[in-house]
DNA sequence: CGACGCATTGATTGGATTCAACTAAGGTGG
DNA sequence: CCACCTTAGTTGAATCCAATCAATGCGTCG
């Protein structure tokens, strides 16, 4: 954790070394703050930064002519917002903060040289964006055949998940600053069915929720409600590999 | 279209050089033909080899619990399997065959030799993956946001989107060997409410279906009903560089 | 305080599922 | 060559999960 969500993400799957975390370090000293509700990035962008979320939550979403917008991923620390657009070139969607974010600006460019010269590096950032690929598949399922209860359940395991991995969950509690309505667009629903839903897992006591912060009791029993294998997410510790 | 589709499609986006071109021909002399319904990746595998869709159609699929079964993607010719095994280590969901496909196996170490020495193939392989990345975000809007009519309306123009991008679209006409089961599946409904929705489609003009055969007349029309922009297919079509 | 965002509750509606039966087409074997 | 069987598509009726519409509570903040 000394170095940032980032670089424990990583660590987590590549041979990191020492000299590795130093280029990403002084990457990402670009930090600046974007507040809450505000896009971080926009549909049909065309962004010269590669942009990384250093402290607080972002989603990507998409809007639907009818104004009904879809979730389709949680960004959290340590997550890239763009690693595609520099090749596909513009956003085919919208990126927008929950809360205030500390997001680190990364140019295009010097990204590029660095995975250019292949070290390490570029395998990591693959292997980032081919977990959230997977990430979106398990989606597609959640969203297509599992119900409303269900549906949540694993959601909010997933983000457990996640959030373990980048060391900000304690004691099986962690920082949840969604509103419900976030919950619906996420999920395929109405904020009042994600209302009712949620207050059926609290009352199972599989979820505890207060001012914005998820306690799970018992992971094992959330997870078993869920359908829940974190198998897509391909969570697989590595030493740091010295210098 | 003389090389076959992979070749088509990842000339439309990359500058894909004549010797990039003979190398990927080279690489796939090895096609074997799968038949229909057959796994040709199984969920948890480590394969060794790279595959490629040269002929028929596939599927991406999640099997759940309870036995249903969720469709995360479609794979038509020029598409690839598995280009992200060969980090992630093991697939986490299936690809079966949903006609008998024709297909290439490529050695992930020959592939991986090939992309090391950074050329323009690497470029274009990401690219294919940040595509398929977005058509799955795309999914997820679609059984996350959209009724049963808009979102087989939609899941039809992406095919035809698609089946353009490799040349396998005459007069607005194309193989669509799908059952209704299959697209059930695909869509997150259940075969029953696919059929009816269908006839609704049919009977407004939008499209036919014989055979296995679909036709789009007003593709404008369909699109129109879908809600469908291919803006997330990323398609730019570009010239062929020469050597 | 009043306004606003968010959570909650009730009543009603509706899209999609479920269960079930039935038809059509295609393949197989006696 | 036809009886038989399987698979895919179609139709109807009943049911249900989630959406919709609407109102209320409640805490926060300018």
């Amino acid at each position: 954790m000394r170095h940032g969500p980032l670089i424990a993400k990583l660590a987590t799957v590549a041979d990191l070394r020492e000299s590795d975390v130093e280029q990403l370090i002084r990457l990402c000293d670009d930090v600046r703050t974007v507040p809450a509700r505000r896009d971080i990035l926009s549909e049909g962008e065309r962004p010269d930064h590669v942009h990384v979320i250093f402290e607080g939550w972002a989603a990507r979403y998409k809007t639907l002519p009818n104004g009904a917008q879809q979730i389709v991923a949680f960004l959290i620390p340590g997550d890239f917002c763009d690693l595609h657009v520099a090749i596909l070139g513009h956003m085919d969607h919208g990126i927008v903060a929950l809360t205030s974010c500390r997001v680190a600006y990364i140019p295009s460019a010097e990204l590029d040289a660095l995975t250019s010269d292949h070290n390490g590096l570029t395998k990591a950032l693959w292997w980032a964006t081919l977990v959230d690929e997977g990430v979106l598949r398990e989606w597609v399922v959640n969203v297509g055949r599992r119900d409303a209860y269900e549906r949540i359940a694993h959601l909010l395991c997933e983000m457990h998940a996640r959030m373990q991995m980048v060391g900000l969950v304690h004691e099986d509690r962690f920082a949840l600053p969604l509103t419900q309505e976030q919950l619906a667009d996420a999920t395929g629903l109405t904020a009042v069915h994600v209302n009712r839903t949620l207050q059926r897992l609290r009352s199972k006591d599989l979820v505890e929720i207060a001012s914005g912060t998820l306690t799970i009791p018992d992971v094992g029993a959330l997870r078993e409600a869920a359908g829940f294998t974190g198998n897509y997410l391909h969570i697989q510790r590595r030493a740091l590999v010295p210098r």
